[in-house]
RNA sequence: GGGGCGGUAGCUCAGCGGUAGAGCGACACGUUUACACCGUGUUGGUCGGGGGUUCGAUCCCCUCCCGCCCCA
C-alpha cells in the first residue's frame, strides 16, 4: 500500500486519539515495568469555565513530554488531571447565562436553586477545556479526571469524589489549630461580585487620574508661619497659613478621614503636630476635627508633604491608622454606594469628634460619617460632590491663571483650582474588572506566617527544587514577607466555610444580676432589652452540623439556669437566630416549660476561596483523607510544570497546605515555564486582539506541529514568543519525517526489526549518530531543557538523517547492502518515531503503525537505552570526510556556475592513504551526490576548478564554462577566509601564555585545527598557483 | 522604591570561558529512487556602549544606555 504524500493530521489526530481511549493507553500504571518507580504529575486544574489558551497548550504539552517519556521507559505513571471550581468566574458565567435566557438574577434565587443551576450547568459545559487537551494529545488518565468541588452536598451523580471533604476536614484542622481565624480586616473588595478577594486577585493598572488640592483649616482659626527652603536651606517661600494643604486622589474618602499625618522630620509642619485641622466639608454645624499625626509613612517630597488618613479605605492608611490608634470610619457598603445605615451624620461626627480628641469611643461600625446628602450615591457621584462642596467654599487650593485676550491685549486674571491630570495606579478586579475598593470587614484568614516555615525550609535544604532557580527568589521573596491570607468569599458557589454562629449570651453580671445562677424574669426582659442584635458571636467549627451540636451545648454551659439546657438548633441566618432565641424565652417565661427555651445557631453563608480548594490539589485528586493506594503510590508526585504567574497563588500555598496537613512536600520538583508571547514579544489580550488561538493551530498544521513549535522555543527562563510561521515550519518536518518514510517503504524497508549490524560504513555512521542522539535527548529531558531535546531531534532527523542518510543510501539500495541497508533504515526510522514521540505523539503513532507488525501502539513503544558503545569512530571519520568533499564539490560548482546537468570528471591531483582508502570506499556515493563522475588520477590544467579535502586534492574539469578569473577569485577568497582562521588559531598558539596555562586538550585540539585550516590552505594555494601558471 | 529578566544575522531566538549557530526571510540555481510543506549553494554579526578579571570574554565582574515583567 502506498503512503500518501503528506501527512493528514485531521483526520488521524482524531483516529488516533480514538484508539489511545479505547484501549486505556494513559491508564495509571500502564506500561509500567514489574516493580517499576513512580512518576506522578498533577495537572495545574484549569478553570471549569475555561478554554484552552496557548498558555495551557505549552504547560500542557510539557507535562505531556515527560509523561510519555517516562510510560515509554517503564515508569508506573499518573498523569492526574481534573479542573478547579472557579467561584467567581462560574458564578459570573451562570449569571450571564441566566441573564441571555431572561430568568431572574441570582438574588431573587434560592442558594440551593441557583448551585443546582451551576451544576447543571457543569456538567453541560464544564468539559470543553477537557475536550481541547485531548486534542492536544494530553496522555492525562481521564478516567480520574477530578474537580475541586467534587462531593459537595447537592453534588448530582457523577460528582461523587471526596474533594470536599479534603477541604472541610482541612478548614476544621486549621480551625482547631487556631492558624484559620476570623477578623475584621482591610480586604480587597470587589464591589461588582460583592465579595473580598485576595491581593493576588487584585489587578494594578496604571490609568488616568486627578490630584486635588485641598485646605484642611487649622481649628479655632490658629495660624503658623510655613517656610519652604531649597537644597542649600535657602527660604525660597514663607507666609502664614491657617491651613494645612493635602493631595488626594479620592476626595469622597475624606469624610472618613481620622488624622492628616506629616513626616517627623518635615520642618514645615513641625509647628503644627498635635493640633486639629477640619475636614473641609460636611455640613458647617458638625465639621468635624481630626489631629495633625507624625508617621514615616508621609514623604515629604510628594504633593504637599502631608497626607490624609483614611484608615478604612486605604492600605497605607490602614498601617498608619493602625500604628497611631487612629479610628477606622467605613463609609462605603457592598456595591461601592455610600452608606445609608447607621448612626445619622450628626451623632456620628459628635463620636467622631471625641476620638479625635483622644477619647476612647469603643467600636465605630455604627458610625456613619456620610453627611445625609451623600448618603447612598455612586463613590464617584460623591466624589464630584465633594469636590464641588469644597471649590464652593474657597478651600480647593488655587492658582491665579492669566490670560491675555488677543485683541485686546488686556489681561485677565483667574483663580482655578489646583487639579494635576496624571496617571495613577488603580486596583481593578481580575474578573469583574470594576476599581477594588478597601473595605473593613469580618472575614476569615489564614494565619499564614505560621505555616509558611516548612515551605520555606523545603526549598532552601533542595527537597523541593524550583527551576529555573531564578523563580527561587521569587518565592522566597513572597514567603518571607507573606500577608494573612483572606479565605472567605461572599459568594454561593464553592465550598461553604463549616462555621456556626450563636449569639454571645456571656451576661456577666449585666444581666444576671443577682448572682444566684438563676434567670428571673427581670433578667430575661432585661435580656431581651439589652438588645440582641447589639451582641457579639460565638463560632465552632466541624465537617456538619452534628459536629458542632456538642461545642456549642459546652459553650452555653455556664449560662444560667435554665438558658443552659436551651436546645441547640439550626436556623437560617442571625436575624432568625434572634427572633427565635427571643421567642423561646418569651414562651419559657410565661411557661416556665425550659423545653421552649432554644440556642439557635446559623451557618457562615460564605464560601472558600477557590485557591483554599485549589491548595490542596496533589492530596485531593488522590483520594486523600482516605489513605487510598494512590496516596501510597504517587504522593508525593514528582514534579509540577507550572507557569511563573502563579507561584504564589497556588505553588507556594501547596507547599504550606501539604506540608502542613500530611507534613510532606507535595513534589520534588517545580518547573517554571515562560509566558507564551505574540512574535513581537507582546503579551497576548483579548484587547490588544493578538491572541492566538491553539486549536486554530492545530486545525491549520495540526497538533504535532505546535506541540513541536512550543516545545522548541521552551527555552528555561525565557517568554516564548509564538508566531503561525514557526508552527508552519515545524509542519514542514512532520511532513519531511513522513516523506523519508514514504521513501524508506518504496525501497522494501520495513519497521520493527532489531537492530543490525551493518557492514558498510554508511550504515555503520548513521547507527553511531542514533546512538548520540539518543543520548542528548534523554540528557536534555532529564534537565528539563526541553529545547534542547526538540531542536537536537530537528537537526538529527532533518540534518542527519533526511539529507544524508536517505542521500547516501540510495546508492545502496541497488547493490550487495541493500539487506543490511534496510534493515539499518528500518531501525534508524523506528529511533526517530520513538524518540520523537513525546513530543509528536500522533504523526510518530501514525508511522508506528503503518510500518511494521507492531506488539502494541508507539505509546507503549519501549524507549532506547543505547549509548556511546554503538558508535563506530572509524565510519565516524569517514562519513565525516565524504561529506565535507560533496559539500566542498557542490560549493565550487555552484560558485563558479557548472550547470547542475554537467558531470565532470573527478580527478584525484593528490591523496593520502588515509584519503584515500575513503574514497575508494565511497566513490559511488561521492559521485551520485556530487555529480561527478568515477574518481581518477591525473593533474590539475587548463579548464579545471580545484576542490580540497583533508589529505586531498581534487580537479574538476568543467570545460569553457570557467574563466580563470572567476575560479581564481574564488580560490582567493577561500583562501583569504581560511588564512584569517588560521592566522588566530597561530597567534593563540604562539602566545607562550596561552601554552602555559590553557587545558591541554584544548591546546590540542587547537593544533589539531591549525594543521587541517593549514593543509587546506596549502591545497588552494597550490591550485592558485596552477591557475596562474596556465 | 524593592525584586527579576532581556538587548547575538533583516526578523524570532539558541549558545553563556577556547574566537558564533538554528529557523524564518533575502538572493542565485534546480540536475536527483521520498518530500516544492522540497533540494543545492550564497549572503548576512566590532554578540547594546565603556571599563575590568583572564593566556583568551558573546559568556564572569563593574558601570552606563535602552526595552520588558512582577511586587509596592
Amino acid at each position: 500500500m502506498a503512503m500518501e504524500k503528506n501527512f493528514d493530521a485531521q483526520t488521524a489526530e482524531a483516529r488516533i486519539a480514538g484508539e489511545w481511549a479505547a484501549t486505556n493507553a494513559f491508564a495509571a500504571g500502564a506500561n509500567a515495568k514489574p516493580g517499576a518507580d513512580s512518576f506522578s504529575v498533577v495537572i495545574p486544574p484549569p478553570n471549569v469555565t475555561g478554554s484552552l489558551h496557548i498558555g495551557h497548550a505549552l504547560n500542557n504539552t510539557l507535562q505531556d513530554i515527560l509523561v510519555r517519556w517516562h510510560r515509554m521507559r517503564g515508569f508506573d505513571t499518573l498523569w492526574q488531571p481534573g479542573q478547579d471550581h472557579a467561584g467567581i468566574a462560574t458564578q459570573m458565567v451562570v449569571e450571564r447565562k441566566l441573564a441571555a435566557e431572561g430568568k431572574p438574577p441570582r438574588r431573587e434565587w434560592d442558594r440551593k436553586d441557583f448551585t443546582d443551576e451551576i451544576w447543571r450547568w457543569k456538567q453541560e459545559s464544564g468539559g470543553t477545556i477537557i475536550n481541547q487537551l485531548k486534542r492536544l494529545g494530553a496522555s492525562c488518565d481521564w478516567s480520574r479526571n477530578a474537580f475541586t468541588m467534587s462531593g459537595a452536598p447537592g453534588a448530582p451523580a457523577g460528582e461523587e469524589g471526596n474533594f470536599h471533604d479534603a477541604v472541610i476536614r482541612v478548614f476544621v484542622d486549621l480551625y482547631d489549630k487556631g492558624i484559620i481565624y476570623r477578623g475584621k480586616r482591610l480586604v480587597n473588595w470587589d464591589p461588582h461580585f460583592e465579595t473580598a478577594i485576595s491581593d493576588l486577585e487584585v489587578e494594578n493598572r496604571e490609568v488616568p487620574g486627578h490630584m486635588w488640592h485641598f485646605k484642611y483649616p487649622l481649628a479655632g482659626g490658629a495660624t503658623y508661619e510655613y517656610v519652604e527652603r531649597d537644597e542649600d536651606g535657602n527660604v525660597t517661600l514663607r507666609e502664614t497659613r491657617d491651613y494645612i494643604s493635602i493631595a488626594t486622589t479620592r476626595p469622597e474618602t475624606m469624610l472618613g478621614d481620622g488624622a492628616v499625618a506629616v513626616h517627623p522630620d518635615d520642618a514645615r509642619y513641625a509647628p503644627i503636630v498635635g493640633k486639629l485641622v477640619e475636614i473641609p466639608v460636611g455640613p458647617k454645624e458638625h465639621r468635624r476635627l481630626i489631629p495633625i499625626i507624625t508617621d514615616e509613612y508621609p514623604d515629604p517630597d510628594f504633593g504637599s508633604g502631608a497626607v490624609k488618613i483614611t484608615g478604612a479605605h486605604d492600605f497605607n492608611d490602614y498601617a498608619v491608622a493602625m500604628r497611631a490608634g487612629i479610628p477606622l470610619y467605613a463609609l462605603m457598603d457592598s456595591k461601592g454606594a455610600m452608606r445609608e445605615d447607621g448612626l445619622s451624620y450628626e451623632e456620628s461626627a459628635e463620636i467622631a469628634s471625641r476620638a479625635a480628641r483622644g477619647e476612647d469611643v469603643g467600636d465605630v461600625s455604627n458610625v456613619n460619617l456620610v453627611p445625609e446628602d451623600l448618603r447612598g450615591l455612586d463613590r464617584y457621584d460623591a466624589r464630584k460632590l465633594v469636590i464641588d462642596q469644597i471649590g464652593a467654599e474657597g478651600l480647593a487650593v488655587t492658582y491665579l491663571h492669566k490670560e491675555i485676550d488677543r485683541e485686546t491685549g488686556a489681561e485677565h486674571l483667574e483663580r482655578r483650582a489646583l487639579v494635576d491630570a496624571k496617571p495613577i495606579m488603580q486596583p481593578f478586579g481580575d474578573r469583574s474588572g470594576v476599581v477594588i475598593e478597601p473595605m473593613l470587614t469580618d472575614q476569615w484568614f489564614v494565619d499564614t506566617q505560621r505555616i509558611v516555615g516548612p515551605a520555606l525550609d523545603a526549598v532552601r535544604d533542595g527537597r523541593t527544587q524550583i527551576l529555573p532557580e531564578q523563580h527561587k527568589k521569587v518565592y522566597f521573596n513572597w514567603l518571607e514577607n507573606i500577608e494573612p491570607w483572606t479565605i472567605s468569599r461572599q459568594l454561593w458557589w464553592g465550598h461553604q466555610i463549616p462555621v456556626w454562629y450563636g449569639l454571645d449570651l456571656a451576661l456577666e453580671g449585666q444581666v444576671e444580676d443577682d448572682h444566684d445562677g438563676a434567670l428571673d424574669e427581670v433578667e430575661i426582659f432585661a435580656l431581651l432589652e439589652e438588645g440582641l442584635v447589639h451582641r457579639d458571636e460565638i463560632h465552632h467549627a466541624a465537617p456538619a452540623f452534628d459536629g458542632v451540636l456538642e461545642k456549642f451545648r459546652d459553650s452555653i454551659a455556664g449560662l444560667p439556669q435554665p438558658l443552659e439546657i436551651a436546645r441547640v438548633i439550626e436556623v437560617a441566618d442571625r436575624a432568625t437566630a434572634i427572633d427565635a432565641f427571643a421567642q423561646g424565652l418569651a414562651e419559657y417565661n410565661l411557661t416556665q416549660d425550659p423545653t421552649k427555651l432554644v440556642y439557635p445557631v446559623w451557618r457562615d453563608p460564605d464560601v472558600l476561596d477557590t485557591w483554599f480548594s485549589s491548595g490542596l490539589w496533589p492530596i485531593g485528586t488522590l483520594g486523600w483523607p482516605e489513605n487510598t493506594p494512590e496516596m501510597q503510590r504517587h504522593f508525593p508526585t514528582d514534579v509540577l510544570v507550572t507557569g511563573f504567574d502563579i507561584i504564589f497563588f497556588w505553588v507556594a500555598r501547596m507547599m504550606m497546605m501539604q506540608l502542613e496537613v500530611v507534613g510532606d512536600i507535595p513534589f520534588h520538583t517545580v518547573y517554571v515555564h515562560g509566558l507564551v508571547r505574540d512574535e513581537k514579544g507582546a503579551k497576548m489580550s483579548k484587547s490588544k486582539g493578538n491572541v492566538i488561538d491553539p486549536l486554530t493551530l492545530i486545525d491549520d498544521f495540526g497538533a504535532d506541529a505546535l506541540r513541536f513549535t512550543l516545545t522548541s522555543m521552551a527555552a528555561m527562563g525565557r517568554d516564548p514568543k509564538l508566531g503561525p510561521k514557526h508552527v508552519e515550519a515545524n509542519r514542514n518536518f512532520v511532513t519531511k519525517i513522513w516523506n523519508a518514510t514514504r521513501f524508506a517503504e518504496m525501497n522494501g524497508v520495513r519497521g520493527g526489526v532489531l537492530r543490525p549490524a551493518p557492514k558498510h560504513v554508511v550504515n555503520r555512521w548513521i547507527i553511531g549518530e542514533v546512538a548520540r542522539i539518543r543520548q542528548a535527548t534523554d540528557d536534555a529531558l532529564a534537565s528539563y531543557r526541553f529545547n534542547d531535546a526538540a531542536t537536537g531531534l530537528y537537526a538529527f532527523v532533518w540534518g542527519k538523517v533526511c539529507d544524508w542518510y536517505v542521500e547516501l543510501s540510495k546508492p545502496l539500495f541497488d547493490g550487495e547492502y541493500r539487506d543490511e541497508t534496510r534493515a539499518t533504515m528500518g531501525w534508524v526510522l523506528d529511533q526517530c518515531y520513538i524518540m520523537l514521540h513525546p513530543i509528536m505523539p500522533f504523526v510518530t503513532e501514525e508511522l508506528w503503525a503503518l510500518t511494521g507488525d507492531r506488539a502494541g501502539m508507539l505509546v507503549h513503544g519501549d524507549w532506547p537505552e543505547y549509548g556511546p558503545e554503538l558508535i563506530d569512530a572509524d565510519a565516524d571519520r569517514q562519513m565525516n570526510w565524504v561529506i565535507a568533499l560533496i559539500e566542498a564539490i557542490r560549493s565550487a560548482r555552484a560558485q563558479i556556475g557548472v550547470p547542475a546537468g554537467a558531470r565532470p570528471d573527478l580527478i584525484v591531483t593528490e591523496a593520502d592513504a588515509v584519503a584515500r582508502a575513503a574514497l575508494a570506499g565511497n566513490a559511488p556515493l561521492i559521485e551520485r551526490l556530487a555529480r561527478v563522475n568515477a574518481p581518477v588520477d591525473g593533474a590539475m590544467g587548463p579548464g579545471m576548478i580545484a576542490v580540497a579535502a583533508l589529505g586531498a586534492s581534487f580537479a574538476l574539469p568543467v570545460g569553457d564554462v570557467i574563466d580563470v578569473q572567476a575560479e581564481t577569485a574564488r580560490l582567493e577568497k577561500a583562501a583569504a577566509k581560511t588564512e584569517k582562521d588560521a592566522g588566530g588559531l597561530r597567534g593563540r598558539l604562539g602566545n607562550p601564555k596561552f601554552v602555559e596555562h590553557a587545558e591541554p586538550e584544548v591546546i590540542e585540539e587547537t593544533r589539531e585545527k591549525l594543521a587541517a585550516l593549514e593543509d587546506d590552505l596549502a591545497r588552494i594555494r597550490a591550485a592558485l598557483a596552477q591557475l596562474a601558471a596556465m
